[in-house]
DNA sequence: ATGCCCTTGCGTCAAGGA
């Protein structure tokens, strides 16, 4: 079962590089984010004409999170957080796809830094945090996927000195992603690549994708029962050269 | 220190992104 999640900057503006990458690599399940589309405006049919069942939860112009299952319908489990700090902006959706519980999450950027963006940020990684504790002893495997807006560690950038002022590397955001990895779940990409550099987004400005010049940004937190399965995980990182693509690249993992 | 690029919205600029 491979499971990827997409931040894809515009599901309607990017749909064309959507479906090409839907039809080349046929993930099972698909997490997006960042629809930047009202509910209404969710391309369901082209979707399903690709091959998948969806659900979503959208919003106008900003935010805006789906889940897409391979020739089925993913159950949904929960829509929003409990506790969200903000209601109003769409940025988590759960479902169940053949055994598996997937939160599709996009977890708020926060910049500038300091400010009320950043301190949003910080009550939606509590309020996260608090739902992940509820998660991980499901007895199901739990993948927690989707675009977290946080620089893990040094590593997960190119030029860290440029980044420490930062909202998604700032160093309360990085101890909040520690206390998950240190409460068990798996960062999946960095669990099976540890010592290599591995980019998940590249920003429009400068040329970046051309010069490698990226962040790890988008993640796959697995619980125990999850990360026994896991096979493999890495980076479409053709998508990101498609024309009219979006600044971040598919993520995804192979379960058992 | 700042802009770079790209998206959506009742829109020919502003706001958000990271």
């Amino acid at each position: 079962m491979r499971i990827a999640t997409y931040n894809v900057n515009g599901v309607n503006g990017r749909l064309p590089v959507l479906l090409e990458w839907l039809e080349a690599t046929a993930p099972d399940v698909v997490c997006l984010q960042e629809l930047k589309a009202p509910d209404e405006k969710f391309p369901a049919a082209a979707i399903e004409q690709a091959g998948y069942g969806a659900i979503w939860h959208g919003q106008k112009s900003w935010n805006g999170v789906a889940i897409l299952a391979r020739g089925g319908t993913p159950v949904e489990t929960r829509r929003g957080l409990p506790d969200d700090p903000d209601p109003a902006q769409s940025r988590y959706l759960e479902a169940a796809v053949n055994g598996v519980v997937v939160g599709c999450l996009y977890l708020p950027n926060g910049n500038p830094r300091p400010g009320p963006k950043f301190d949003y940020k910080l009550r939606w990684m509590a309020a996260f945090e608090a739902l992940a504790g509820k998660l991980f002893d499901l007895g199901e495997p739990v993948v927690l996927a989707g675009d977290y807006n946080i620089i893990p560690t040094e590593a997960d950038v190119y030029k860290p000195e440029r980044w420490v002022d930062d909202a998604l590397f700032a160093p309360d955001v990085r101890a909040a992603f520690k206390r998950l990895t240190d409460a068990g779940w798996t960062d999946a990409l960095r669990h099976l690549h540890p010592d290599e550099q591995v980019f998940t987004f590249w920003d429009y400005f400068r040329n970046a994708f051309a010069r490698d010049a990226g962040l790890r940004i988008d993640h796959q937190l697995l619980n125990a029962a999850a990360a026994k399965r896991l096979k493999a995980a890495g980076v479409d990182r053709s998508a990101r050269g498609l024309p009219k693509t979006s600044d971040h690249a598919p993520v995804w993992i192979e379960l058992k």
